[in-house]
DNA sequence: GTATGGTATATTGTATACAAATGCCCAAGG
DNA sequence: CCTTGGGCATTTGTATACAATATACCATAC
């Protein structure tokens, strides 16, 4: 999107996560602007994106807060993930063809790669990973799971995961996607949602036990 | 929300879902604007709404379009939406208490008397099938899943729904409601998920026999 | 002391002007 | 005839001014 008005997004997003802005800080307009350098315009664009991502709640008047982001509320998108993504997996495993395949094969063979060394990639694993399920998600064909998802796929709480995994966690990860790829060679859908739900699940554990008690905010401020 | 912003979300909403623009259409900002009596910077939040809804769909340079919306999307949109809100009716069995339960019999008895005589009130089945469904949702307490659902009901879907509904149909509704209570009163996730999922399928292929091979824009444009 | 109401202030909503970009058309060259 | 490039028309993006609305504060009455 535009420059100005990604500025902004960009900008107070990183400011929600970082802890610069704390939770049920008001978020006024105006304030914001100048902060970013742009003017209200593409602020107010920010903030409606924002809030659709539930990173940002109104009050009955149109005020803008910093939505409380506790464990719970990841512990929640996560639950949710896992079902969509379980569902994008079914449907993509009684779809895909056999070019696909062969795509999502060298997709998880690149994280192979990057996860191979004494010193795992994690950026790479990162790219890989995100790939491998957009994929899935393209597979699956449904236009409004893919939007579905993408209010859900917070990038930075998958940041996070992915850094606190060690490389035997990365490389659990790795086979769990082997495992989804056996699913979609034979085409079983009920398998595939299971592993892909398994994965999801797994995936929040370890989120969750590297910030046991923290909420995300908390969690923010001490990386 | 504010009056203009709601005008212009109303007018362009009706006109996509009347057929007045036909799939495919390009939404100009100005055209828009004029058309709704309102500047254009209250018809730019009402296409981001759209465009949340799968209504409107933009192009790689930011032109907006009206969305094709043809059998399988309303497909696609109810089966999530029997995944999701049966997610919902679980997570409500397993949560509500008997204030909320008492709640939502008297909301279920309103669209009894609703429909009981012989010529139903469709409104009032409406309305009370709307706060039935939103009293789980919130008793689900999830607040993505409320946000993820939002995009999803499309009110007009369901209106055209109900209406082809005969006065058994509308009565095999309420009764699938009493099962639901009855697995709401055994706290009964697995029940209740099971009973909501058939329930929803079960109205999209009312909606699917009433438009046999139409569009969603074909049938609009025929009521 | 509390409640109530009104006014001042701050914040959001809307309109409009202008800037930037995109798309379209036609003309020139291959 | 097709391709390509430039320039004009159209469309979207941004800034800003002003209007409508909500909030906060204080004075006054009880």
């Amino acid at each position: 999107m535009s420059r100005a008005s990604d500025r902004a997004y960009a900008g107070i997003r990183s400011m929600i996560l970082s802890g610069e802005l704390p939770a049920g800080a008001a978020l006024g307009e105006e304030a914001l602007a100048e902060r970013c350098g742009v003017s209200r315009t593409p602020v107010r664009d920010a903030l409606r994106r924002l809030e659709a991502e539930l990173l940002v709640k109104r009050n009955e008047t149109q005020r803008s807060f910093v939505a409380d982001w506790s464990l719970s509320d990841v512990a929640d998108a996560f639950e949710l993930r896992a079902m969509l993504e379980g569902h994008a997996a079914r449907r993509a495993a009684e779809r895909i063809d056999d070019a696909t395949l062969q795509r999502l094969r060298r997709c998880n063979q690149a994280i192979f790669e990057a996860i191979r060394s004494e010193q795992p990639d994690v950026a790479g694993f990162l790219e890989g990973n995100r790939d491998f399920h957009a994929i899935i998600l393209e597979t699956s064909g449904s236009r409004r799971l893919s939007s579905l998802l993408a209010t859900l796929i917070e990038q930075p709480v998958i940041w996070r995961t992915a850094h606190h995994y060690g490389r035997d966690a990365l490389r659990r990860s790795h086979g769990e996607h082997d495992e989804l790829l056996a699913a979609f060679a034979r085409r079983d859908g009920a398998w595939a949602e299971a592993v892909m739900a398994a994965h999801i699940r797994r995936a929040f554990h370890a989120y969750a036990d590297a910030h046991q008690g923290l909420t995300a905010f908390d969690m923010a401020r001490s990386a």
